[in-house]
DNA sequence: ACTGGCGGGACGTCCCGTTGAT
DNA sequence: ATCAACGGGACGTCCCGCCAGT
């Protein structure tokens, strides 16, 4: 095996982080065995061990990666973008973030790492977001903007623990529509997203 | 070695289960080795496992007592209730309901033992209590009570996971001020529910 | 297996102790793989764990012990004595103490460990046992007395690491009567050890 | 890629061999990992193994070398010359010095190897010279020329052991001092070695 | 001549549940 | 009913040597 592009290398570390992330998906952090990542990537126990430290590290990053992603949806779309964008996840996967967050609440070491990653300007792009939504009077403005992102919060990670688990994903549409109705301001934007007219 | 009286077995296995229920949160599951169930409980494995047939066992009864005690709640007091009681609960152990969800998911022969205990009545309480709130006017009727249970579901669910990865936790009126206005029906029930005078 | 008496746990110890001692002297610390101290110990993996906390706890435990009892035996019997004691010596086990001083050598942690341990004390008695001999005559006094202890340490450790090596064993009496050549005082006591009459 | 020449051959080949000596003293044999070797010599994997078949060949290698050069400073200046010669290296590398007799006593096909490559020559050398200082009056001549030359190779052994284990050195004009008195003969050459004058 | 990706075995440790004895 | 000694499997990690490619 010759030296690897650097394009090839990625492509084999994504190989890698792939076939992890179905494995964490499928059986949580502690099942999804070195065993079970080497029959999924196809990839020997020295391969996997090559790119990257250990079972943990591939865990943070893939982590990582996939927070940036869902930052990002959020960013661009909103909170329509985002729901939208949970449910059609793999649910599987959701339930890694799931314990992922858990062990962010438990190993501190862990956490102080994902501090020390998580750029600042992400969340206050997410937030100044609803202030201008607020200014805009899509939003309402008797409830700080903070308060406003937790709430989202709030139901983000309900329908992505629900799905998680498995249960019947609630219906996008509704949900947007009953936090539509809980945070609409004066003058709310119009809510057909999908179709060319107006109501 | 005398045997024990019915009390003191039930004692006995309270003992042991709170005891795993402080290691299941702190830990998780599979931290929550059978050396610190000895430690917290203070007695030894013969004794825990005279008790229970394994660790997953005794993962389970958790889960069975637990989801029970909530479901009381939510009927007895509805969503308001159930909100309220999430927030005083330890937010450690919110997370093995998480972890509990993942078992259910991942595990068929778990998921199947759940169903088979679930009693369906508790649900259809639930229901019901939406299909009359909404029959008075407190919960708005052009939407289906399954979809309305759903959101609730939602929240309780996001709530529940905030909490249990240590973030700031939502400020609880303001939650159930927006879900109300998310909610409400024509003549929605006061909302003043601490005070002694009705609107 | 019930619970074991005080004794029968030094007991057990003991057998896990001396099947450790023979493995790292036929196969150094690293060679000792655990496998093989199952099978040298006829214990397994769960039992050797129970008693010790890792393989380097028993590789300490082991040199502590040896190492008392060689000074025992120097502050018992002088530098004769322990010659002699470490021609009887099983010489595989002596490469254990030259695998333990590499240890020492080079892992920190190791070196604390076992600074913390060693009694002052001991070494004292060895330097004052030199000092009377000089005040009696039979060691010479134109050298400082820690000298002549380290000279006495070169000879310990030289013949310690060949035996060890597997050389040809060097003459006990020979050793004896050159380093007594070397060191005499005075009025040197009497050479004449094993027989009754003097020369 | 080009064929090198010669010297250069012989050059890698030292180059890699420095750096193997590096590790395995600071590491030990196990602890030598090829990683290490790596990163000390500034060479991969594949150059290393181009060069030796294994990381036992290095080791051995280095062994055979070292060897011949101690040797070769004993039958050039003698008993002084190696103490001394003993008290100038680093003390890092008896260590593996100490590490290879185990392997000696230990791995019969390592011995077997060792025994081939030993010319007898050079033992017989070391034992001639003795016999001539026996001869010359400088060395007593009432101990066999074979046991003088053990009781010599205890002690620069155990010189050899106390430095690879960090012990405090023991004064090299003392031991010399010592080890002189035990072996005198009647005419003893000059003690001066480092003055001018002779006594 | 040299690189480095990779295979796969072995290592120390952990941990659950069983068992024989009180 | 309780205890703790124990078996033995599985885990994450390490690490040597090989070899396809340049």
């Amino acid at each position: 095996v010759p030296r690897l592009s650097e394009a090839d290398k990625d492509a084999r570390r994504e190989r890698i982080l792939e076939a992890a992330r179905r494995c964490f998906a499928e059986h949580g952090y502690e099942g999804a065995t070195v065993a079970r990542l080497e029959r999924e990537s196809g990839l020997s126990r020295g391969a996997i061990f090559n790119w990257f430290d250990s079972k943990e590290e591939l865990f943070f990053q893939l982590a990582v990666r996939d927070n940036d992603r869902l930052i990002g949806v959020y960013v661009d779309t909103g909170f329509d973008g985002i729901v939208r964008a949970l449910v059609e996840e793999d649910p599987a996967w959701l339930a890694v973030y799931v314990e992922f967050g858990r062990r962010l609440r438990t190993d501190p070491q862990f956490r102080e790492r994902w501090k020390k990653r998580t750029p600042k300007e992400r969340e206050d792009a997410a937030l100044r977001r609803i202030e201008e939504a607020q200014a805009a009077g899509e939003l309402r403005d008797d409830v700080a903007p903070e308060e406003l992102g937790r709430f989202f919060g709030v139901v983000l990670d309900g329908i992505t623990v629900q799905r998680a688990l498995g249960f019947d994903p609630p219906d996008t549409d509704l949900v947007l529509r009953l936090v539509g109705d809980a945070t609409r301001g004066r003058r709310p934007r119009s809510r057909r997203r999908h179709g060319p007219a107006a109501s």
